[in-house]
DNA sequence: TCTGGGGTCCTAGGACCC
DNA sequence: TCTGGGGTCCTAGGACCC
């Protein structure tokens, strides 16, 4: 037991997953202490007084109400009604009421920048999951002797420097330290050694499980597994026919096997931005007019981040909730917001005479960094390179030529040059 | 409770090429 | 003459995560 064998330092990690509690509402409450302590709801698309948009973040107070995350804000109202309105309505208990505040993300980031520096401060890498998460490899940094000790420490600075609660779980692996870092949340603080990975898994539902979702809980429910330890006891034949690859994964995560290594985040694969109607509309009209102000949104950001894509798709959600997505390739990446808005028209067109509750613009197969040499005006201004027809003929006519086709005479680049 | 917004990864089928 | 097999790219949908 004492030497290991050189090659398998998967064995030998040390993981922290870092977690900040109702990270939106503890920012809020940064900022505005008169709210600590009392229920607070964070919700997106939310304007104050009104009762549009769902829940983003919900204090723990108001969680005690019935709250939950994703919720409809009118719903969150039903069971917990704002400070203001229960104070003047004699039918309402004041006590039983909450405090609502819109999401702010410009906020909320900068708050991360502050916790992302005390992460890097303490790990060698760390790869940022979310706003509000991290996994942090801290194998050189700590020994399992003493490794609560030195998450503690994180977590002590966190709390003394930035102001918000972090949830820490340490584990040999990134999933079992993502299950240790929700098991004693809010302020939990576990660590779970090699010998106990898989006696601490054993009894966690299944749907505590990363990957886990509503659909293949219920899978793994009705064939009689509820907890990581029937998963980890099932055939792994069984699970990979049912559930493909990710049966694999599920098998290996629940019996504490994850040789995932922790890697800095990536560059983004896609960039998208998407909008609902507050009522579903049958008006194409609307939902293109809605479609070209993310289109441009997407296409700006695009260039702000030095992006630039090859493929641009649409979403369209139609009642009651069928999400329908549609997208066109090109030849070669283009940064050409005007493309963007014409192709998004173009796949839009499809969806004539449906109901829309939901409409989203997307660029992705992103390649970084050459956007300075590639402006593609050129032929990107080209229609039949979007619609995939023909060009060979002149069936275009003259006043296409002349309304989308100007840059054919300043000299359109070839497409060998983006390959 | 009729479900907000921004992402990732996987799968399956078809086109196309050799 | 349907007769292989393999590989890649593209599109669409599904599940999931925060």
């Amino acid at each position: 037991m004492g030497a290991r064998l050189p090659g398998v330092e998967s064995e030998d990690r040390i993981v922290a997953h870092a977690d900040m509690d109702c990270f939106y509402a503890s920012c809020e409450r940064l900022r505005e202490p008169a709210l600590r302590g009392e229920p607070l709801v964070v919700g997106m698309g939310y304007e104050p007084g009104e009762t549009v948009g769902a829940v983003a973040t919900a204090s723990y107070e108001a969680r005690a109400f019935g709250v939950e995350s994703a919720q409809a804000i009118t719903e969150a109202l039903e069971r917990l009604p704002r400070k203001r309105v229960a104070a003047t309505d004699p039918d309402l208990d004041v006590e039983a009421a909450g405090f609502y505040r819109p999401v702010d993300m410009a906020f909320y980031e900068s708050v991360s920048e502050e916790v992302r520096e005390i992460l890097h401060a303490h790990a060698g890498t760390v790869r940022e999951v979310s706003i509000d998460e991290a996994y942090l490899d801290v194998t050189e940094e700590t020994t399992w002797d003493e490794a609560e000790d030195f998450a503690r420490g994180i977590k002590d600075r966190i709390e003394r420097e930035v102001g918000v609660v972090a949830s820490i779980g340490v584990a040999p692996n990134m999933s079992t330290a993502k299950i240790a870092s929700d098991a004693e949340k809010p302020d939990g603080l576990v660590v779970v050694e090699p010998e106990a990975v898989r006696e601490f898994l054993a009894p966690v539902p299944v749907e505590d499980l990363h990957g886990v979702g509503p659909v293949t809980a219920r899978t793994l429910r009705d064939r009689g597994i509820e907890t990581a330890g029937h998963l980890a006891g099932a055939e792994r034949h069984a699970l990979v026919s049912e559930f493909g690859e990710r049966g694999a994964d599920l098998y290996d995560r629940a019996r504490g096997v994850d040789d995932r290594v922790v890697t800095p985040k990536g560059r983004p694969k896609s960039l998208s931005r998407e909008s609902a109607f507050a009522d579903p509309t049958g008006d194409l009209g609307a939902v293109e007019e809605r479609a070209l102000t993310l289109a441009a949104a997407v296409s700006e950001r695009a260039i702000r981040k030095d992006a630039l894509y090859r493929t641009i798709g649409i979403k369209v959600v139609t009642p009651p909730f069928d999400v329908n997505t549609r997208a066109r390739s090109l030849p070669g990446p283009v940064d050409d917001p005007e493309l963007v808005g014409r192709v998004v028209r173009e796949l839009l067109s499809e969806f004539e005479g449906e109901r829309v509750r939901k409409v989203g613009v997307r660029v992705s197969n992103l390649e970084f960094g050459s956007a300075a040499q590639a402006s593609l005006d050129g032929w990107a201004g080209s229609e039949d390179v979007v619609d995939g027809s023909s060009s060979e003929g002149e069936e275009d006519g003259p006043e296409a030529e002349s309304s989308t086709d100007r840059a054919e005479g300043s000299g359109q680049a070839s497409l060998s040059q983006f390959e």
